[in-house]
DNA sequence: TCAGTTTCTTGAATCATTCCAGTTTGTGGC
DNA sequence: GCCACAAACTGGAATGATTCAAGAAACTGA
């Protein structure tokens, strides 16, 4: 419990109970979305402001003890996993998410074949499909209907 | 002009003029958003409601005549490039997007090393950084405030 | 032209997130 | 342990993108 009042203070982060609890929160479940967060925290602290929450996450992210995603389609969602740069597994029936490790070694995923000029610092990828839970449920309901299933592409 | 029409046509939607200058718009200058949509179709047609612009591009993206981006902390955009799974260049600075073609052909960036038991069907690739105006402009002002540089990883 | 269905209009609602002003709390020095 | 300062938190309102709802208008095929 306590490297994480240490990780903050190490970040230069003032050390408060919020704070504390919502880095201890996003580490034991990865990639929770902010709502989420704050009814966790709220049930280990009592009371804590919504505010409060967004505003220790962006502080959180901005040291970098925390990392956000953001899916297409669902609020962004934060997560403890920092550093390397791996990738995301998205479900379109429910929405989980879940970590991949890069592709293919990572110097193919950061090196697009035309920069358009551009600056490139980081490449972000997103695999979306639908999760072994949510494939259960659509054979077992008979083939009922998994949420949207756009077919894009 | 009147293939607009045509592919409306073919995908089984209506032809109407909202949705014929909607497409148009959007295959004429790519990488639109809802509003900016909406604005360019007001200028052509006089009055459309922002509800129909909305309406439109979801029966576009549905029918599979556009396709829906959206970069975290951005509201979605709309693009007419559709079929081919290409890649993303998001400008952190201005949000302008541009587009890549597939990275490594195509295999490498829709097989993931472990799929967690997920259904993967798409794999959607997001190069962050500066766009070359923004460069510009950062040096151009003695280095100044490039919106937000996260640097996340 | 008619009937039926889809699409558009207007207005309000929703959701995630941010802004504001004032109070509280953590931190370092004494 | 106490004080002062800055950072963090509270409560309430606001913003922006998007959706919902009900009724009017327009498109399509007969």
């Amino acid at each position: 419990m306590d490297n994480v009042a240490d990780d903050l203070r190490s970040a230069g982060l003032r050390v408060t109970a919020a704070r504390v609890a919502i880095l201890d929160h996003v580490r034991s479940g990865n990639h929770l979305d902010a709502e989420r967060i704050a009814r966790g925290v709220r049930g280990s602290l009592g009371h804590v402001s919504t505010q409060a929450v967004y505003d220790a996450l962006h502080a959180l992210t901005k040291a970098g003890l925390l990392r956000r995603i953001e899916p297409a389609g669902s609020p962004a969602r934060f997560e403890s996993r920092v550093g390397d740069n791996h990738h995301h597994l998205v479900c379109r029936s429910c929405g989980e998410v879940a970590d991949i490790d890069c592709v293919v070694g990572e110097a193919p995923c950061v090196e697009p074949s035309e920069t358009h000029g551009y600056a490139v610092d980081e490449a972000e990828v997103v695999f979306w499909g639908v999760c072994p839970q949510c494939q259960a449920q659509a054979a077992g309901s008979g083939g009922g209907e998994p949420a949207q299933t756009e077919s894009g592409g």
